[in-house]
DNA sequence: GTTTTGACGGTCT
DNA sequence: TAGACCGCCAAAA
């Protein structure tokens, strides 16, 4: 199993419940990347790998990375769509519709397994 | 092979 | 409290 980077940060988004997010920090410490850049980097190359990217936003709850979809508005859209709050571009009530990785998932399925 | 950038986070000033 | 800098690893130019 090719367990990259990416394909674990994979894991982690696709296993986000609808109408929850999380952010890269939260899935760089859970798969112990050491940067939440990794974790962005991973999330780029999502298009067409059916992760849901739009349910990660940065530590401050905004969609930083609404710039990258095929359009700004999109990202919003979906989250709104999934009964996510959005203002101003922020997740309203972040802390209550964060999604902490780990707590609800086996980090030994998750981490590092044998390579 | 080297340099720069990248959807970030945390800490220092 | 707000702003700036550094650190992290990897990929693309």
């Amino acid at each position: 199993m090719s367990n990259t980077y990416f394909t674990l940060v994979y894991r982690v988004t696709q296993a986000i419940p609808t109408g929850r997010v999380t952010n890269y920090g939260a899935i760089a410490d859970f798969l112990a990347l050491g940067s939440a850049r990794m974790v962005g980097w991973a999330l780029n190359k999502c298009h067409g790998k059916g992760v849901p990217a739009h349910r990660v936003v940065n530590s401050k709850g905004e969609l930083s990375g609404r710039n990258m979809f095929p359009s700004p508005t999109m990202m919003q859209e979906m989250l709104e769509q999934e009964g996510i709050e959005i203002n101003n571009d922020k997740v309203v009530k972040f802390k209550e519709v964060f999604w902490h990785p780990g707590e609800h998932l086996d980090q030994d399925d998750y981490d590092y397994p044998h390579e």
